[in-house]
Formats: C-alpha cells, sequence, structure tokens
DNA sequence: GTTGACATTGAAGCGGCTACAGGGTTCCAA
DNA sequence: TTGGAACCCTGTAGCCGCTTCAATGTCAAC
C-alpha cells in the first residue's frame, strides 16, 4: 500500500521524533504497519493546514493520552485560522500592489525606460524617506531597546 | 539617517552580491552613501512584494543598465503576480478547513471526546484512503518516473 | 576608568524538506 | 548469468531569508 509521501519526508519526520522507528525486515528495510501510516496521514493532513510540526507533535501527544483535556487543541486551530487569515490579507494587498506595477508595463522598452523599474525605484525611493521620518518621530520619547538600524 | 533595515540583514545582503560593500571609516565601522541606501530602499521594496533575492538581483542589474531591454520585468511581475494568486486560493481553501474544523469544538473536553482531533483524524484517514486508490490507478499505465512512496 | 551602547567578524540555527554521494538489494529480461 | 533498472540504506549538505550567537573592538558619557 502506497502512502503519498516521499520516502525522504517520512525519513525526516522519523528523524525528527514525529514517527517512530518501523520495524526493519532481514535486510534491513523499512517494514511500516498500519499505525505508522495512520500516523503518517494524519501528520501530512496537519501540515495541508499548514501547522508546524511542533504543533502536530502536540496533538499526536494528545492523541496517546486520551484523558488529557484539550483546551490547547481549540486554541491551536483558533490561532492557525488568525495566521491564515491574516496572509490572506496581507497577500491581497500584495496582488493589488504587483497588478498596479504591472499595468505600468507599455510594453517592450530599454531597462532606461521601462516604467515598472521606474515605479519601483520611485515607491522605494518614497518609502525610505517615509521611514527616515518615522524613525525622527520614534526617537523623541525614549531610547526604546529596538533592535539597531544602520546609520548613513 | 536610519534606513529602518537591521544591520544583520544588510550584512546578509552584501555577502549575497547585492548590495557592494561600503566604504570604511578609519575604525572598520562602515560608512553608507546615498547610492548604497537608494539600493537598500529598492531591495526592501521589491522583497516587500515577496520577490525572491535572485529576482531582485536580476532587477538590479537591469537597473545599471539603461540600455538592456527589459521584456523580463514584465514577466517577472506577471509570474509573481500569478504565484500570489494561487496561494491566495490555496489558503482560502484552509480558511475554510479550518474553520469547519473550529466548529467542532464543544467546549472544554478530554482528547478522546475531542471533535477537532476526531475530525483529525478521520479526514486523514479518508485521504489516505484516497490516496492509495489514486495510486492504484496510477500504477497501471505506465510505471513513470515519479518519486518514490513508501510500502507498508 | 568604567559602564553601556554601539560596531566588527564568522559561524550556526530556524523550518521543512530536498538532493546527493556512495553504497546495498531485489527483480526482471536478454 | 549477467546486467541494468528501480528500489532501499546512511549520512551529509543545500535551499531561502534571515536571525542569533559568541567573541572582540570602539566610542561617548558619566
Amino acid at each position: 500500500m502506497a502512502a503519498g509521501v516521499d520516502v525522504e519526508t517520512i525519513r525526516y519526520y522519523e528523524k525528527a521524533g514525529l514517527l517512530p522507528s518501523p520495524a526493519r525486515r532481514a535486510n534491513g528495510y523499512r517494514d511500516y504497519g498500519g499505525k505508522h501510516l495512520e500516523r503518517l496521514a494524519f501528520i501530512r493532513h496537519c501540515r495541508a493546514l499548514d501547522l508546524p510540526l511542533a504543533k502536530i507533535s502536540r496533538l499526536l501527544e494528545l492523541l496517546s493520552q486520551p484523558a488529557a483535556a484539550c483546551d490547547d487543541v481549540d486554541r491551536l486551530v483558533e490561532s492557525q485560522l488568525e495566521r491564515v487569515r491574516i496572509r490572506i490579507r496581507s497577500l491581497r494587498a500584495l496582488e493589488k500592489q504587483l497588478s498596479a506595477l504591472r499595468s505600468r508595463c507599455a510594453g517592450p522598452q530599454t531597462a532606461a525606460a521601462c516604467g515598472i523599474l521606474h515605479e519601483l525605484v520611485t515607491a522605494a525611493h518614497r518609502e525610505s524617506v517615509a521611514h527616515a521620518g518615522e524613525d525622527r518621530a520614534a526617537a523623541a520619547p525614549v531610547t526604546r531597546g529596538g533592535r539597531r538600524k544602520v546609520q548613513a
């Protein structure tokens, strides 16, 4: 029975402690049983939901302790959902910018006349000026322990 | 003038060949000039558009060759836009799944009774069965050179 | 002179695989 | 029977775009 998962990925999970090491055949080949495959399917399903391996690990732990409380399962799903929504919002903003950018293209040009390149440069410039203003404003109240930035 | 970019990130760009090494002061400190800052701002703006460094590198190259043709600038933006749209679609599907999953939560439970965990396990199982069917179907015509999957 | 916040370098770590080198095994066909 | 393809093994390094760390140097303020 094929599991539909790349071998290297499985071995990676094994090394990472998400899958127990399977029994070996006489020749040293791994021998996966039903339990392994179910566990693997569970992992892949969770990965398809973009859960990080660390959280999946936690879920697997809970699965093996039926009496444990499951409050953080809900929290985990909730926070994952929130992450996904945030990512969608930022990608939508990105999409807007990129399609605006695309509309700057006026057909084959030289680099010097390229509307897209031109827009990228001026947008970058605008932003860097805005940043400088921000920093000047933020510098006044306290010298808080933010990460260091660069001087020119 | 602060550039709003983490120092380590800048050095990373320098090592990666995206930024030229700046002049040094007597004590060895880096001395950034206007050109550097502009170039840095350009890079950060492109990164904000989620362009990979390799593509940004290509754009910078074009910027320094005003006479070059800029056809691939358009293609680059286009393909980036396509990537973003695909990602949005898949994240929306994800959002759906996650919010369906969340609705399975019936308040504090033990792990054994947790609706979410339960759903995860059965969904994973369904999928693994579907996969097995797929593979059986795909195995018939030709043994094409796909990546190897696991046996149980 | 001592503290504290900056700067420098190089190397390692993150996540989640993916690829590759250098071998062994199994199976099928010529 | 031999040869080649297609699988398996182990171990290590690479990918991206940073981030973090350790060990050291420099500089301004108190």
